[in-house]
DNA sequence: AAAAAAATTTAGGTAAAGCTAAAAAATAAA
DNA sequence: TTTATTTTTTAGCTTTACCTAAATTTTTTT
């Protein structure tokens, strides 16, 4: 079936927005995907006839099998050019997901293949998320928020879900990436802040705010 | 100034149908765009409107000096994508056209940019046009097609200007390919067939159909 | 259980990009 | 230079994807 690049941008919302049971409202799709609730009841009548959602008029929908299916193989193929932009191109991650927002939609199968393997079959893009394989499969790490690591815990840094350019610039400022070891020394409860510790560095305290964008494995 | 999709490819049309002195006419870029020559009009109408055209109706038409860069930045996009996935991704030359005619329409200044660099700035793309720097200007290779080269001449193969499978599917046979050297034996003009030797291989005979699609330098 | 508020859909409109059929203009033939 | 043919434009319609304003349904508060 060849989709719009709206459509597809819509379902690809639909699967971001889904929390298991309660399915997705009408207003949070509408913000998500950036037009008025009018726009997107006319497209989910669209996506229902096309059987990709399951939709009743006033209620939450979601989507179908194939609706999902199609969800993973464009996510698949902004996170592979992601991860071309960042690792062949030499952009940095805060640049790469407005690029890869356009480039999801070229349809060719063969070449999001030939790209997959020109990249040696990467698990996870450059913002540490996994990147689904031609079946739809997707690695799962088990990650924590850095503000619910245990005190005195070693883990290893290995997602960024902000990906704006002041995070960046907050990362970079203490040398913090994707694979980074990092010590946690201690939490503070007042302001929900830590003071961690890479390497033989100096203490660094990040705000809760930071914190709870930086995944880490144990 | 954001094109669409579709003026971008009207725009890139043109150009290529433009020869010197004549101007474009409406039926020509209606076939070569493959829709109806009304839907031409209006587009040409657009097109006019945003000071992309020379346009007076019923009347040939050509690009403005900002239509013709407009598009050079198109092609540039597209054959840099070709180049890219012919040599990085390993697709066969008579492949990627359709492929490139989306990539072309990504319209990250930052990302051609980039892509360019990562190929080494290539001149020519995998079927021997060259590739407008990101000024527009153009390498320009004096070629001659094969039919049109004297006999006993010692010529290189530098573009392919059909791109067909079954034309790739001939030229595979025979061997011949991008570099290679041929020398031309003899012209048959009752059908203006042509005689080459390559190497040190047994002499090939190819049709003027074939031969006039072949272009070299001396 | 009513009333108020919030979420969702419908109604009516716009712009892009296509289509067919008919009218108008330009070009070629007689 | 008329007439015929071809090319181009207009008129009127369609689909996609938006929009605002109004109506409807659901949910929340009193
Ligand atoms: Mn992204
Ligand atoms: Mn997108
Ligand atoms: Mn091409
Ligand atoms: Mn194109």
């Amino acid at each position: 079936m060849k989709l719009s690049e709206s459509e597809e941008n819509y379902i690809k919302c639909i699967y971001h927005l889904h929390v298991p049971g309660q399915g997705v409202s009408a207003t949070l799709l509408a913000a998500s995907v950036q037009t008025k609730a009018a726009s997107v009841t006319e497209m989910l009548k669209r996506l229902s006839r096309k059987k990709l959602i399951n939709y009743k008029p006033y209620h939450n929908f979601t989507l179908t099998e194939l609706g999902n299916k199609i969800a993973l193989e464009v996510i698949r193929k902004h996170r592979l050019w992601e991860y071309f932009l960042v690792e062949k191109l030499g952009f940095d991650w805060h640049e790469v997901h407005t690029i890869a927002e356009e480039l999801e939609h070229i349809s060719s199968k063969e070449l999001i293949h030939r790209l997959e393997a020109f990249l040696g079959s990467p698990s996870f893009d450059p913002h540490g998320d996994p990147i689904p394989d031609r079946f739809g499969k997707m690695k799962t790490v088990r990650q924590t928020c850095l503000s619910e690591i245990p005190e005195k815990k070693l883990v290893t840094v290995n997602a960024i879900t902000d990906q704006s350019a002041t995070m960046h610039e907050l990362l970079k400022h203490y040398g913090i990436h994707i694979g980074t070891k990092i010590k946690v020394n201690r939490h503070f409860s007042f302001d929900g802040s830590v003071e961690i510790k890479i390497n033989k560095q100096p203490l660094i305290t990040l705000s809760r705010k930071a914190a709870q964008y930086i995944f880490c494995t144990i």
